[in-house]
DNA sequence: TTCGATATCGTGTAAAAACATGATATTTGT
DNA sequence: ACAAATATCATGTTTTTACACGATATCGAA
């Protein structure tokens, strides 16, 4: 029984690409793909690949977030991480998220192929690089953030400063302050300009 | 007479989706590829190919100083610039050294032939998204600032306060403070915060 | 060669951020 | 139901940034 692969990735030559290589492959059939995360989750409304390919970035939604819907309304699906970036935090938050696998655009035929195969028998498969850079990088954690502190995170990024921030979200300038500090802390950073950087490198502003 | 067309892009997907789209047309002939700048410009010293589609993203090197490298040597040769990033400073940035095209990896088949087809005959291509992005923040540009400017900006990215800044660069706290508000003036914000987030935006740190 | 941009330094003030200490209500997960 | 995490607020001090006004030396391009 051939195993059924689909593909959400929101750069058309990827998918080709993919598609192209796998077209050889006698043992999988190809479902289609998607351009974006709407598009996905209503063809997997419709009908269920066994494997996912899912692209960390979509136009809509962040790959991440939509790993993790996907894998709470279908669980039996299983989801391989697709992304250009070698990027620690990113793998981590897909795995975390319940990805079975992980590879990067560059992977060629044979790692495409053996990434599905892993899943499939219940593995969990990583691109040689994106295993090197977690092993390499374990303690260099993205920071656990609340939803809250994101918020002012973001804010602070536009260049508000405390008391626009309170106004905007009808707190108080020391609660401001204080998911501030907060930051600072979890980042583990020493001021504002460290933080940003850091932030901007994570894509969380 | 076909079109010959060399491709250097470190992502194997899409180096195998150009193909796949590419394989079809008649006129035109696959000459390979190539996964980084330096063996590109092997290839090049080898045989030249009309068109050079040229990923903005390489390992060793990026595509926008390749770009111009490639231009200085071979002026005849057609670049086009290849990227997942619809961001307005690396499109203007190609086309100033010497790019004659832009897509983004999003492309349909059909918008690559055009791309092709345009350049061979003088003309530019833009991508349909990518010439949206550069009339809508053609006001936005990028700022133009000093050597000294980008070392103080990249110092207090890493979370250095003025007097660190001093210190490392054997000058005054007021000569970083002149540098730092010079920064603020050209990047037209109100804050560090905000200064940083764009500086990250426009890969200046 | 002359002008404009760059890089440098100073004094002083006001605004903002960083940090400490402490506290309470609410939400969330187990 | 209960503990842990989250979100909220206050007061006060020190450090850092932002900005104003001014000034001199150098260097490169017109």
């Amino acid at each position: 029984m051939a195993i059924k692969i689909f593909i959400a990735d929101d750069h058309y030559m990827v998918v080709e690409g993919i598609r192209s290589m796998l077209l050889q492959e006698k043992n999988i059939e190809w479902m289609g793909h998607a351009m974006n995360a709407a598009s996905c989750m209503a063809f997997l409304h419709q009908q269920q690949p066994d494997v996912l390919l899912l692209d960390i970035n979509m136009p809509d939604k962040s790959g991440i977030d939509l790993c993790k819907e996907i894998k709470e309304k279908y669980p039996e699906i299983l989801i391989i991480g697709l992304s250009s970036f070698n990027q620690q935090s990113y793998i981590q938050k897909m795995m975390q998220n319940g990805a079975s696998g992980y590879v990067l655009k560059n992977a060629s035929r044979e790692e495409i192929v053996s990434a599905i195969e892993s899943v499939i028998n219940g593995d969990t498969f990583l691109s040689s690089e994106a295993s090197v850079t977690m092993r390499e990088n374990k303690d260099a954690q993205i920071p656990v953030i609340t939803r809250r502190e994101k918020e002012v995170l973001q804010l602070i990024a536009e260049g508000l400063i405390n008391k626009e921030i309170a106004e905007k979200l009808f707190i108080s300038t020391t609660t401001v302050d204080t998911h501030r500090n907060s930051l600072l802390s979890k980042f583990d950073v020493k001021n504002t300009a460290n933080l940003i950087k850091l932030a901007a490198q994570y894509n969380l502003i």
